[in-house]
DNA sequence: CGATTTTGTCACTGTGTCTGTTGCGATAAC
DNA sequence: GTTATCGCAACAGACACAGTGACAAAATCG
């Protein structure tokens, strides 16, 4: 299944950009990510509705951090994305009106919710000035 | 992304089986699940390696249940499709000498994990019994 | 104003996995 | 030998992110 990578990406464009302060261009981030600029906005687009980074089109223009590092988590970038599940295992609703249906989609969807709250308690834990050299 | 339901859907199927004491063909499992006797060949051929159903050719041949419901979880369903990451989300691997990268990677991998020991520590304590009408 | 830089956005293709379907071979009962 | 059934290969479909090209919008600068 093809994977999201986002979230491992942009917490690494973000560690740099706040090396260099101030504006990098989506040129300049796509080159850090091997990849293409378009990309670079879509996936940074994403968190400036979040508040974490702000755009200026024209010459002089780019991408810029608007919080410090240890105020943006991995929970924060992870929500921005406004992902739906994030397991590719869900539950079958071939039968609404079965009883066996009904309980093992309530138990599957139980162990899954379970491990989603796992997961973005650990992300929550994680801020982005932990991934400075030195202290990781 | 594309949803893997197979959990769900041969946990139903089972379930009904455990009814019908017999076997059943992979056409009369195909009408429960509305889909297609080859879909449903895929699906517990995966569980046949495990050992909790067999199958037999030729006319009278079918599907049967080899293990009891109480001593079949979730967990031994899940583990016998060999899945990968059960996640949609990965790290990424684009500048594996990146120290800024790597922490990412680490960072977001722990959450990974723990995640997925939380969701299989959840489906550990399914068992297909738990799914018969009255008691869940 | 006009040229240049840069973001914003659309449209399309590529990729990987589960699903759905068809076709044919293998095997077992009668 | 006919029939029922699994086994398996091959292919198209759906879906979501990644990648790419084209062009519009906006801001700077001369």
């Amino acid at each position: 299944m093809s994977k999201d990578t986002r979230l491992a990406r942009v917490a690494h464009v973000l560690v740099h950009m706040s090396f260099n302060e101030g504006t990098a261009t989506s040129e300049t981030i796509a080159a850090m990510l091997d990849t293409n600029p378009v990309v670079v906005r879509r996936i940074m687009g994403a968190l400036r509705e979040g508040g974490y980074v702000s755009s200026e089109r024209g010459p002089k223009g780019g991408w810029q951090l608007e919080r410090p590092l240890h105020e943006i988590t991995f929970l924060n970038i992870y929500k921005a994305f406004e992902p739906g599940s994030p397991f590719t295992i869900a539950t079958s609703d071939d039968h609404p009106k079965c009883a066996v249906e009904r309980s093992a989609n309530r138990a599957l969807s139980r162990a899954l919710s379970e491990a989603a709250a796992r997961f973005e308690q650990a992300l929550s834990k994680i801020t982005l000035d932990q991934l400075l050299p030195g202290k990781g």
